[in-house]
DNA sequence: CATTTCACCTGGTGGC
DNA sequence: TGCCACCAGGTGAAAT
């Protein structure tokens, strides 16, 4: 999401929406479709990042000239100069795409917003599991995610979180409201880099196994940023993104393979109906 | 209340 | 080649 967040930022910021077009298939839209034409068209761009899974685009008033920027103008001046958000969830499958116009749409393209620099930003979803919202932020009050950031908690936060709750550790990580922005791939790969199995009981983790989790969160996905960062050019032509992460996996879709530390074959179980994946071995 | 299961969709893969 | 079971980066409603 970060990467996806900051490449589709470099290539968008300070356009123009001059014209949106939705498709037929019914995208889990939370603000109607035809709604969020009539909003977005008109708007500029004003940035776009991530807050946990979600992909917040800032948006000016509609007609509102292009800012003129400095470098130095950070996130929070434009956040406050937003008059509406377009909220984007990819759910599994879903991409925004920047290109050019008369390049070929892909099959299960739900919208397209060209944009003034002449290129378009295409939303793209085989599974419909991803979801819109267009948030007017005259009546209604800015995105925010339920759940703690990950990158930026500390110990005592953390620790609290899963204090008393009966439910797998795994499951706790994958909690949108407990922590924000953690999925399947990251809860595994922390988990094995912290030494816990996955079903262990949250509440019954020790403080230093706490501990160890909360590192191996942040160290994870702080190297995943940095590989995301460095592969930035190819993510968004459809499958740039792919590659590079399964090179770091110790148990993500490893099934039978050997522990990268013990040789030990992985594992593959189910929690929460969730496949997840350990080392017998190196978790306890 | 906390926790688990299931439905929502399409597409890819591997066995027979 | 076809058919089928199973798997997939997520989440929220319904059931327990």
């Amino acid at each position: 999401m970060e990467t996806v967040a900051s490449g589709v930022n470099r290539r968008v910021r300070g356009q123009r929406i001059e014209g949106v077009w939705f498709g037929s298939h019914r995208e889990p839209f939370r603000t109607p479709a035809s709604r969020q034409a009539r909003e977005l068209e008109g708007r500029v761009l004003l940035s776009v990042h991530r807050t946990g899974k979600h992909i917040v685009c800032e948006l000016s008033a509609k007609g509102a000239p292009i800012p003129h920027r400095s470098q130095k103008m950070d996130m929070q001046s434009e956040a406050g100069e937003a008059a509406a958000q377009w909220i984007v969830h990819l759910g599994m499958t879903g991409r925004l795409v920047v290109t050019d116009p008369e390049n070929p749409v892909a099959t299960h393209t739900h919208a397209r917003l060209s944009l003034s620099g002449g290129k378009e930003l295409r939303f793209v979803d085989p599974r419909r599991f991803g979801c819109l919202e267009l948030r007017d932020l005259q009546r209604e009050e800015p995105f925010q995610a339920a759940g703690a950031e990950p990158l930026t908690i500390g110990s005592g936060g953390f620790a609290a979180l899963f204090r008393g709750r009966r439910v797998a550790i795994k499951a706790a990580l994958l909690n949108q409201s407990l922590l924000t922005g953690v999925g399947n791939i990251y809860a595994d790969e922390s988990l094995f880099r912290a030494g816990i199995r996955p079903r262990r009981a949250s509440g019954r983790l020790s403080a230093a196994e706490l501990e160890r989790l909360r590192e191996a969160l942040q160290k994870v996905l702080r190297h995943a940023i940095q590989l995301g960062g460095s592969s930035v050019s190819d993510y968004v032509d459809a499958d740039g993104v792919k590659g590079f992460f399964q090179l770091e996996h110790c148990v993500y879709r490893r099934t039978g393979e050997p522990c990268r530390v013990c040789k030990t074959p992985i594992r593959r179980i189910l929690v929460v109906g969730r496949g997840t994946h350990y080392c017998p071995h190196c978790q306890h």
